[in-house]
RNA sequence: GCCCCUGUAGCUCAGAUGGAUAGAGCAGCGGUUUCCUAAACCGUUGGCCGCGUGUUCGAGUCACGCCAGGGGCACCA
């Protein structure tokens, strides 16, 4: 444990084969909300599992910029612009109310004089797309979460993945043309109906892509891949899973892996914080960083498992209290600082050799050592069912034996050789703690 | 109607590959402070694990059926 330090838990299962995450994958139409931050926050702990068991792992985000909703979007800057030059406000069916509409309609102004109506709808859509994503990454930014690849819908059409998968999934002889649109044989593959994947006006559905794009992954060396996403996408699973087997590449049924969240509500002075997109009212992701920190919203986030809905008290997670399991945790770990800051001991040098750990014989000290000695069971356990809480739960059992024993047990006045022991344990604990909140991307502070 | 998720202490939730008296936090009650951070700790009250049947030597965990709550069921994404 003391040996192992920064690597004490890690394991080597995945053999340093690729594994690819996608999350948040978020569309640029808006800011991102409190559901893509759980996302973020369980795709990248996810990631970060993954990597501690021995993947080589691969964050990646996949925007859909090519579909419908863009258009809206394009059409929704559009019509800011021509209420800023007519006065007169339209919003288009399906179209964007949001406040950051007519942020991006004024920047779009100001950097096209020439074009202050927004005729160029091209233009206004390539414009309000770049301009979402940079809000989004300054999202992410906030959170602390940073991806290896971005993927693009439109570069799927553009690079023809698109048109190919089609012209192999006719060829795989799973599709039929019925009422002027093409039809993939979905049935065959689990689904309860067959799903239109070109339509009659010619245009495909949002999941043709969406297979073309996992053949990408699939291709780039990604055999192990999971989707983190929200529990509404679920009937998605399916049909990409289908779209896969009809193409007959040999691509393993469960590929891709899934993890879906459920819902996120934002409690707030007692009352639950309404969101609602459509009217422009937004509980955003830096809305929750900015109040409550980084690593408040990680853990709030990591908290629950994915299956259940989660509500984010938005009170309790700014408490500096014993109340706040975040700071509960931390502070068990600046606790244990705080002995060797004390002791004026440097815990880096703290090796182990000589000392009698027989001597760790009280209650409070077996318990602790017992939960240390389960910390690489509880990596690779999370890791394995791909559920981060369960490292949550630990760590803050784990914290618990801490405060426990560091109030029962004096480390710095224990007599030779019982202290040196101690000084091991707190060492012990110290990694086990922080290599913990490491994994979860929380910070773990030497005092507070 | 079909699909997915959930149902465990008053409340919010944990309970890996089935395994011994089912755990935590909060709330309640009773304590602890000349002490390495009281932003804390200790003790204690409180559970037909939604209901039923089945598989098993053994079920909170697996199967099936009910009941209740949430979500999803487009030539939207």
């Amino acid at each position: 444990m003391i040996t192992a330090g920064e690597r004490y838990g890690r394991h080597d299962s995945g053999q340093g084969r690729p594994f690819n995450v996608e999350f948040v994958s978020a569309n640029p139409t808006g800011p991102l909300h409190v559901g893509h931050g759980r996302q973020a926050a369980l795709g990248d702990a996810i990631a970060s599992l993954l990597e501690w068991t021995g993947w080589q792992v691969t964050r990646e985000f996949y925007y859909n910029d090519a579909g419908v909703q863009i258009q809206n979007l394009a059409l929704s800057v559009r019509a800011r612009l021509v209420e800023r030059a007519t006065g007169r406000l339209e919003i288009p069916e399906g179209g964007y109310h949001g406040e950051y509409i007519r942020e991006i309609a004024a920047a779009y102004a100001a950097a096209c004089p020439d074009d202050a109506e927004g005729a160029d709808l091209e233009r206004v859509r390539a414009f309000a797309v770049q301009a979402l994503r940079e809000e989004q990454d300054r999202d992410l930014k906030a959170l602390g979460v940073r991806f290896d690849v971005y993927s693009l819908e439109s570069s799927l059409y553009a690079g023809g993945n698109v048109e190919e998968t089609v012209a192999m999934l006719r060829r795989g002889g799973h599709t039929f043309e019925e009422g002027g649109a093409t039809w993939l044989r979905t049935t065959d593959y689990g689904d309860d109906k067959d799903r239109v994947m070109r339509k009659s006006d010619g245009t495909y559905t949002y999941f043709v892509p969406d297979v073309a794009y996992h053949v990408t992954k699939w291709r780039r060396g990604f055999h192990h891949a999971i989707n983190v996403q929200g529990a509404d996408h679920h009937s998605t699973v399916v049909r990409v899973r289908a779209g896969l087997q009809a193409l007959g590449l040999g691509i393993p049924e469960g590929y891709p892996e899934y993890q879906l969240h459920q819902m996120v509500t934002v409690m707030r002075g007692g009352d639950e914080v309404r969101i609602s997109k459509r009217a422009g009212s937004y509980v955003t992701v830096r809305d929750l960083v900015d109040d409550v920190g980084r690593d408040a919203v990680r853990f709030f986030f990591l908290m629950r498992k994915a299956d259940t809905p989660l509500t984010f008290d938005v009170d309790l997670a700014r408490t500096q209290s014993e109340e706040n399991p975040v700071y509960y945790i931390q502070m068990a770990h600046a606790r244990l600082c705080g002995i060797f800051r004390v002791g004026e001991i440097d815990a880096g040098t703290i090796t182990g050799d000589g000392v009698d750990f027989a001597r760790l014989g009280e209650e409070s000290e077996r318990l602790l050592v017992a939960a240390l000695l389960d910390f690489p069971r509880t990596v690779a356990s999370a890791a394995e069912a791909r559920e981060p809480q369960r490292l949550v739960a630990y760590l803050h059992d784990t914290a618990r034996l801490t405060h426990n024993w560091y109030h029962r047990e004096r480390v710095l006045e224990a007599p030779d050789g019982l202290r040196e022991a101690r000084l091991v344990l707190a060492r012990a604990a110290q990694i086990v703690l922080r290599n913990g909140l490491t994994i979860l991307g929380i910070s773990a502070p030497e005092r507070m």
